[in-house]
Order: structure tokens, then sequence, then C-alpha cells
DNA sequence: CGTCCGTTTGAAAGTGACTGTCTCGTCTCG
DNA sequence: CGAGACGAGACAGTCACTTTCAAACGGACG
């Protein structure tokens, strides 16, 4: 349980790593910024840049499904009631604090909080918009399996996760157009509770 | 009507590019594949690939509904009834012959159709399978609107246009999983079948 | 048939994301 | 405290993709 100071400083790095690369991305723009420029910034070498992010738009999307266990996955999304596991983690992401709350606000970020202002990216920077739905993909693939069941074939598991999934894409993307006044889990109960109808609680 | 030779001569260029391209990618390999090799064999410049296609993704992800007029789209796909569109736009997919058939047949291609042999780098080429998912969000942004109508919000639409493009994706790559026994239509109508319950033919 | 114009092509140089390898410093464990 | 494992930085290399520019080509018109 005890992470070691060696996994802890790692974690440390890749927070304060990914804030500068936001603040650099909204004061010069996605494209305008190098790998070389965040890593100068943020006082580390590209090379571990690329370790700990992969690609410059691993950055911005994170797949915290990706490192969760099976039973981690398991716990959050339920088979007998997708729409309302998706309803339940969009508002869980969107009460959670920042990963690294500042308490010193920066002003470059006007008190906005990093998730929020990540979202932009997934929509207006078609790169970004690629590796969101590449992160997509494998959500979908992890929960297929589980959707299998006596009624549901392999086949109808498989389509309907990356419904699921993509459907969820679409509902974000609304809300990010209508500028977020509502909030997210409102477009995400409205945009997939037809798909209710299919897979609802108590069949 | 009558597109002047330029324009001809350009459909033959792309079409023989791509033949060449597949050719050399199922020799050697995706990605020890270079763009300026496939230019050499081609006969053509880079230049003029990257003008056609665009990216390397692009010499196999082909977007024929990108080029559609919105009239054409209208015509394939029925609000109404998504799912059989969806069902029916594969089939013909299926049947339809290459694009360009070879009146001889390369010994490399062993009589399989282009469009066949594609799809295996679909699912097995992580590049390519992301170039896929741009194809597809491209398609559920020109069907999601559409899809709005008296008792489908804007949001709703949205969500049900990338579930379709999605699952249809789903549908497809347990096709390929399967080894491609069965006809494709076949699995997407499965796969896709629950969906009806939503939007049916005659609600 | 010759000439001019607009479009397209090829050539070439440049950019930057990403990879592989190596060495060195630092943490962990005995 | 020392040996070994492990991660970070430095560095060179590859290649997809962009931009620019001059030459070549097709098409319309005299």
């Amino acid at each position: 349980m005890a992470p070691g100071m060696r996994e802890r400083w790692r974690t440390d790095a890749m927070r304060s790593i990914r804030r500068t690369a936001l603040d650099l991305f909204d004061q010069r723009g996605f494209a305008a910024v190098r790998i070389d420029d965040v890593a100068a910034a943020a006082g580390v070498s590209a090379s571990s840049i690329y370790r700990y992010f992969g690609t410059k738009e691993g950055l911005l999307v994170a797949d915290e499904f990706d490192s969760m266990s099976e039973a981690e996955v398991r716990e959050i999304f339920d088979p007998e009631d997708p729409v309302g596991s998706m309803v339940r983690a969009v508002q869980r992401y969107e009460a959670a604090p920042d990963p690294a709350p500042d308490l010193a606000s920066d002003p470059a970020s006007g008190g906005v909080s990093t998730a929020a202002r990540r979202i932009r990216y997934f929509f207006d920077e078609p790169s970004v918009r690629q590796a969101l739905f590449a992160s997509l993909d494998r959500a979908a693939q992890r929960i297929a399996p589980l959707m299998v069941s006596d009624t549901t074939s392999v086949t109808q598991a498989r389509a309907a996760a990356h419904a699921l999934a993509f459907a969820y894409f679409g509902a974000l993307e609304q809300w990010y157009v209508d500028g977020g006044q509502r909030p997210i889990g409102e477009y995400v109960e409205e945009g997939l509770g037809p798909l209710r109808r299919i897979w609802s609680p108590v069949t």
C-alpha cells in the first residue's frame, strides 16, 4: 500500500507537468506549443513527458479508466443499469475537486478547474478529439465483456458498449456546444435516456 | 456531367495509388512502408499522395461519406429507420464490386477484393483505427441534424447519431474477430437490433 | 494551330512528434 | 553501507506532414 517515495514523486511530477502544459496551451494554443516547451517549462526532459504521457495529446486526455483494475471497473459500471452508471460517473467527475487543487489559484487559470479547462480541447483540437476517441474505444472494450448475458450476445454487447461510450461523447459535446450552462449530468441523462428502453434497471 | 480528362485521370490515379499502397502494406506491413515507398511504387510524388489522401491512413480509410452531398446522405439515411439504413448501407458496400476490378487479378491480392483486404487494418493498426473513428465521427455529425424531431431533442439526436455510428463499428469488429464467416449484414442486424426498440420504423 | 491562363504536379527544404539507446544518478533492499 | 534495480536525461535518428516555388499540363479562345 505504501507507494514508496519514487512513485509518489512521479505522480506529483505528472500533475505538475499537466498543469504546466495546460497553461501553455491556453496561452499560445495547442499547435504552437512544442513538447520541448512543456519540458523546459516543467523542468523535466522531453523523454520523460513521452514516458509519462505517451503522446502530446496524452497530456490532456488522461485515461483514469485505463489504469483501473477489473474490480474497479465492475464497481463503477453496472451492466444492469449502464445508462445510470454513465450518469453517475460523470456526476462524480463533475463534482470531484481538481486532482491538484492549487491553494494559490494560478492567474492564468482564472480559478477554473483544470478538468473544465481541458474539455475545450477535446472538441476544438482535432488530434485531441481523436485521442479521446481512442480512450473511449478502450473503455468500450473493457465494458463490453461485462454486458454479455443470456439475453445479450457478444455482438450485441460489443455494439452496445461502443454505443454507450460514444453516445456519452455526443451528449458531452452538446453540453460543450451549449456553453456548459446546465450541468453535464443532465445532458448525459437526456442524451442517453432513450437507451434505457433497451437496457433498463429492473427489466 | 462530362468530368474532363483531368478529373478522370485524377480518379484513376487515386485508385491506382491505393491499390499499390495496399499491396505494399500487405507485403511489408503498414508501419514498414513509407509514403515515399508508395509514391515511388505508384510513380507519383509524395506531395501528390498527401494532396489526394491527406494522411498515410487516408490511403486505407476512404471517406465516401464525406464526399456525399446533403441530398445523397438524406437518400441513404432514413431517420425513421436508422438501423435499417445502416444495415442496407453495409449490404450495399458488401455487394458492391471493387472500385477498380482488375481483369488480371494481382497475385499478391489472391483474388480478394481490396475492400475486404483493407478492413484488416481498420482493427489491427491502431492509427488506422483512429482514422476510422474520425471518419465515423464526421458521419455522425452529418446524420445528427437529420434525427432531430418533435420527440428527439438536439442532445438526443447527437447522442443517437454517435451511438449508431459506433455501434456499427462494434458489430463490424465482431464480424472481423469471428473471421468473417457470416455476412457482415447479419452482424450489423444483430448488433444494432436492440436499438430498433428506440428508433423503430413505424413507431 | 498557336497562345495564354489557371490549375496541378514535382522537387526540396523544413518542422516537430516520437523512438531507441546509452550513461548516470538515485532509490530500494539485503 | 554496498550491490543492484530502476528511472531520468541526453542525444541522435526516423518519418509523417507542411510549405513554397517553379515547371508542366490541359483547356479555352483567337
